[in-house]
RNA sequence: GGGGGCGUAUCCCAACCGGCAGAGGAACGGGUCUCAAACACCCGCCAGUGUGGGUUCGAAUCCCACCGCCCCCA
């Protein structure tokens, strides 16, 4: 009787002789070829969820996969310990965020640990974590010096229920908080900023290098949302000193502009408001202050309530004829110049705005015969438009622009969606942003050598909303570092997408006490070779970590040559369960615990490499119990193959020569589905085999070898069952299985032959077949004479080995 | 409203550059083993690819339109 598969018991065995060899730490001057494999690191938020073992499977595949294949492979983990939740559960339990938090990572790491995912825990960092806070202040320091971190008084987003500011990001479509769900307000604040923006441009096209999913470099693009086009100012009547500036990306409509429209907020307006539109205007404005950007962006509302006439006129510089000035709330003072022209001619919006307000609609540009749309923004001559007149649009715009420039009232010029990154936040549980107010030295950055500035452990948190720092009078009042005088300490802390945007840089070099990261362990190990993480961090974190890296760069806080932090980006799909995301917040996880203890982490393991494509979403249902039952079931097959004292037959003579070629042939092609992330189709290869060597019989090279491809997939039983075969040996110091190419071949392979497209005949050929030697086998197979009759051929399709098709 | 993705057997999914629609799994049915059952082993089972056009010798695959679901941006 065969001896049982238990698999809590073998993967304890090994999970904790791996713990004890320190397995898959690698040292800085590993001298083997380096490759660096990163899952994007947790919030730790207790257990592990579906979402993170799917994600850290697919990670620990590829550590141990590369490992096998020779590399020095790094694989770090860490933790993004601070955050909202703690602080909120901290205000819920009366416990202080960190133990809370330091819980909460043993916990996670504990589950990662159960699932046999292998770190070098020696680099772990938490952003809790002083010395990390350290240098995250000393990096913001630097940042401030260069310009890069500057204070901006600045209307914000603001969420009553967080109490705190929101990065626009955080503001879902229907103006609510992604987190709280509470309707997100504005309101002016003094706030810190990251000048992303300078870097529009490298961001925007350095994605073409990028071994990215054309889906996130998409939504990064739109994101940046660069548009070419022109700025210019037109005259105000009646106030010769003034002009309004007005961005468009098509100059080449202007002679279509039938009125102006200003935001609400526009300091124009104020000036240029006549008196009897006064209390109108002033009444709109109040109302619009009410509203969050996206639903003064909505299109859903009544266009007649959303704008008023000021009583002014500009003078449209290409016609010379006045246009109306109107405001109006989908304009925003944030985007370009707070001040558009209107073409109703060419723009939908403005087109149904003129209907509204009963306003002129002059086309510009000649739309085909047959449209009968209403503003046309397609291509076409211009007309209407006096020397633009026949122009297409691209010669028209060019045209425009130079005009402008020659008259001296506007420039090309190129706007940007993306907007400076908001880094304040009225929170306690975050890194504080070390600086001092000073009434004699104003802003002045705490010196180097106090800093970690620490987050004080004696406060109380207060359902108030209000961050506990700023009623710590211990921690709020300081002196100043420049004059020694009383100072206030600034009791917002960082975003902490701040965090995460140089922990990869870090876990290069964790120990050096002298700065955040050596140059030499970055050299050595960046850029990261292999990323990996959910597709909804496809635009903040990694936008974010790829503006530190070039910032770095450019600071000398990093190598200058490395721009790019990730060269390979693979984003796996979400877990999802009756049509939404699996999630925490949702309360529909399934604990990965509960399979550990009945089936094993590796079944877990081989149901997330075999559920589908990783890139797609996976459908938590009814049946998936049953699914991973069966994957359950066929390590169970391996188990009685693989053991010495199988009771499975050694295949006969004649068999093990069809096993071998079949056992070459698979590891081929194991290791391609594996190279281009198809680990379902790897899988199903795997299984397929199985049943091959139960029909045929076992030899010990086509075991081994399914032994060693399993090797990354099911580690546990994989290294039990190669130390049983083979004592003292480690299946994860195994190099990576070759195939002999001669061996894989296939000895024949079925020829189909069409007659007009449909299967007459299948003939086994030789897979090294030329066209002539397949039509020739092709025309002397009977059926296929019998279905051509006799009718002459047209015309011969040959391709060889795989089908013939004559067309008669 | 704009951009992107997906739709194949009862279900999850294969089919990589256009070439026999089926690799694998689940469910289901049958058999062997068993006193019986479970397990195990073996066998079987089912679609013409969302709909309608087009290109082609040949379309699940490429193009167009529509339907349905999902994601991103507004």
């Amino acid at each position: 009787m065969a001896e049982a598969y238990e698999p809590p018991l073998i993967e304890e065995k090994w999970q904790a002789r791996w713990a004890d060899q320190g397995a898959y730490q690698v040292d800085n001057d590993d001298p083997r070829p380096k490759f660096y494999v990163l899952c994007m690191y947790p919030y730790p938020s207790g257990p592990a969820h579906q979402g993170h073992v799917r994600n850290y499977t697919f990670g620990d595949f590829i550590v141990r996969h590369r490992t096998m294949q020779g590399y020095a492979v790094l694989s770090p983990m860490g933790f993004d310990s601070f955050g909202l939740p703690a602080e909120n559960a901290a205000l819920k339990t009366a416990t202080h965020p960190r133990p809370f938090t330091d819980a909460r990572i043993e916990e996670l790491k504990g589950s990662i640990r159960r699932l046999g995912a292998m770190y070098d825990w020696r680099r772990e960092v938490r952003s809790h974590d002083p010395e990390y806070m350290k240098w995250n202040q000393v990096i913001f320091q630097r940042f401030l010096e260069q310009g890069i971190a500057y204070r901006k008084n600045a209307p914000v987003n603001w969420c009553p229920g967080c109490q705190t500011v929101l990065a626009n990001e955080q503001v879902l479509a229907d103006g609510t908080c992604e987190r709280s769900g509470d309707v997100v307000t504005k309101r002016d604040l003094e706030q810190w900023f990251f000048k992303i923006t300078d870097y529009a441009d490298e961001l925007l096209d350095d994605l073409d290098n990028l071994e990215w999913p054309e889906r996130v470099k998409t939504m990064q693009r739109n994101w940046i949302g660069r548009s070419e086009g022109a700025e210019f100012k037109l005259a105000i009547d009646g106030h010769d000193g003034l002009a309004i500036h007005v961005f468009t990306t098509r100059p080449d409509t202007s002679f279509g502009m039938t009125y102006v429209v200003l935001a609400p907020e526009h300091p124009l307006v104020v000036q240029i408001t006549t008196p009897d539109q006064r209390a109108y205007v002033d009444d709109f404005k109040l109302r619009v202050s009410h509203a969050s950007d996206v639903e003064r962006q909505s299109t859903d509302n009544a266009l007649e309530k959303r704008g008023a006439f000021t009583g002014a006129f500009a003078t449209n510089p290409f016609t010379g004829r006045p246009v109306p000035i109107y405001i109006a709330d989908y304009v925003l003072m944030t985007y370009g110049t707070g001040a558009i022209m209107a073409v109703p001619g060419e723009d939908q919006r403005d087109w149904d705005f003129a209907k509204a307000y009963d306003l002129p609609i002059i086309r510009t540009v000649q739309p085909p015969s047959d449209f009968d749309g209403e503003a046309y923004t397609g291509d076409g001559p211009a007309i209407n438009s006096e020397w633009l007149d026949g122009l297409e649009v691209t010669d028209a715009k060019r045209t425009a622009i130079e005009w402008l420039e020659k008259q001296g009232i506007g420039r090309r010029t190129i706007n940007y969606r993306l907007r400076d990154w908001l880094v304040s936040r009225q929170r306690y549980w975050g890194c504080p942003i070390p600086v001092v107010y000073c009434d004699t030295d104003g802003v002045v950055p705490v010196p180097a050598e106090q800093l970690p500035v620490l987050l004080p452990d004696d406060v109380e948190f207060r359902p108030t909303g209000e961050s506990p720092l700023k009623s710590h009078e211990a921690f709020l009042h300081t002196a100043c570092p420049t004059c020694g005088g009383p100072a206030r300490r600034e009791t917002d802390t960082m975003d902490t997408f701040v965090d995460s945007s140089w922990y990869f840089l870090r876990f290069c070099d964790p120990w050096t006490p002298q700065a955040p990261f050596t140059a030499a362990a970055v050299d050595k190990w960046m850029a990261v070779d292999q990323y990996i993480g959910g597709i909804e961090h496809a635009i903040l974190h990694l936008m974010y970590a790829r503006f530190y890296t070039k910032a770095f760069a450019d600071l000398g806080i990093g190598p200058p040559e490395l721009r790019e932090p990730f060269k390979r980006l693979f984003t796996q799909g979400m877990i999802r369960m009756g049509g939404t995301k699996m999630s925490k917040s949702k309360g529909n996880l399934v604990a990965p615990s509960q399979y550990f203890e009945k089936v094993g982490a590796d079944a877990l393991r081989l149901y997330h490499l075999f559920a589908g494509p990783p890139a797609d979403d996976v459908d938590w249902s009814d049946q998936t119990d049953e699914i991973i039952d069966g994957c359950a079931r066929f390590l169970q097959r391996v188990w009685r193959l693989a053991l010495p004292d199988t009771n499975v037959p050694r295949g006969e003579d004649a068999d093990a020569i069809q096993v071998t070629r079949a056992t070459h042939r698979l590891i081929e092609r194991v290791s391609d589905d594996c190279d281009r992330w198809s680990y379902n189709t790897a899988v199903a290869a795997l299984m397929e085999f199985t049943n091959l060597l139960y029909k045929q019989g076992t030899t010990d090279e086509a075991v081994d070898a399914l032994l060693l491809l399993l090797a990354p997939m099911t580690p546990h039983v994989a290294a039990e069952l190669w130390e049983r075969r083979h004592p003292g040996g480690d299946i994860h110091a195994q190099r990576w299985p070759e195939a002999d190419p001669d061996l894989a071949k296939l000895q024949s392979v079925t020829m189909v032959v069409q007659v007009n497209g449909k299967v007459r005949d299948r003939i086994e050929v030789d897979p090294g077949i030329d066209d002539a030697e397949a039509e020739r086998l092709a025309l002397s197979s009977p059926k296929v004479q019998e279905a051509i009759d006799g009718a002459s051929t047209k015309k011969i399709v040959a391709r060889p080995p795989r089908l013939v098709n004559i067309v008669v």
